[in-house]
DNA sequence: TTGCTCCTCACGTCACGTGAGGTGGC
DNA sequence: TTGCTCCTCACGTCACGTGAGGTGGC
């Protein structure tokens, strides 16, 4: 009745790893069941892991994606997850704005020290 | 007659840890000379932790900025240097630059998510 | 003797990658 | 029997952080 995956069918479908998959499980985001000692997936354990990638995409670490994860069934149906993910996605935008803001001074820098290295490789030739 | 410095000056003029200048020293990045147990650096190591930080900021490796510091002591005066840093720069600077794209499509997916989280809370709210 | 700074291991962090060595079912 | 996929360790990666436990010199 229910929908079944195997770990092949969802490292294709998702374009990850199998060990990416039994990290995921170990570190508790995805509980498939087994059958002998192969891995079955249901569809709850993959809208789980769909839930865990786009965490990854915005750069929240595994312990996070977790917590939210944990508020999924809890008896408000949902609310305080809806809160959790909300604050770690504004949290999540503060470090990535500063991150841009990084980058940027890399990138100058960058730049700066390749016009530098320019001159010197030009003086050289011109003393030869 | 040289200028000396100990590893508490230099974590002080710089920043760093301890940890951070032995860390360093292991991987080869800097030699600093002993007395008894105690490391002592020359003006000489000074500069080159100077270089190494500066390669850190804009987010080279430490193997990267190791095989730039190699060259400089080599019998071209440091022209072989020069054409290594610059290309490690260029290809930094493209990774920097494909970085920010996935920042902002990070921070979109973000602002949508936090959206929908909104919109989410206030339905619940209405449905009071 | 107490304090301060220095030192050397060596395990922990984060999210997996990468073999090694072995098993079940077509 | 060969191939294929699955599995479980367990060490490696990167740049250090963080104790633990010990030493030298004021």
């Amino acid at each position: 009745m229910q929908p079944i995956y195997t770990i092949r069918q969802l490292t294709k479908e998702f374009a990850v790893t199998a060990r990416t998959l039994r990290f995921y499980e170990d570190k508790g985001l995805v509980s498939p069941a087994r059958r002998g000692q192969t891995r079955i997936y249901s569809a709850r354990d993959r809208s789980r892991l769909i839930l865990v990638l786009r965490g990854r995409r915005v750069g929240l670490s595994l312990a996070e994606i977790g917590e939210i994860l944990d508020l999924y069934y809890m008896r408000d149906g949902g609310r305080a997850q809806l809160l959790l993910a909300r604050e770690k996605f504004q949290e999540r935008i503060a470090v990535l704005e500063r991150q841009k803001i990084e980058i940027e001074k890399a990138l100058a820098e960058l730049r700066n020290g390749i016009d530098t290295m320019h001159r010197a490789l030009v003086e050289r030739h011109a003393a030869e």
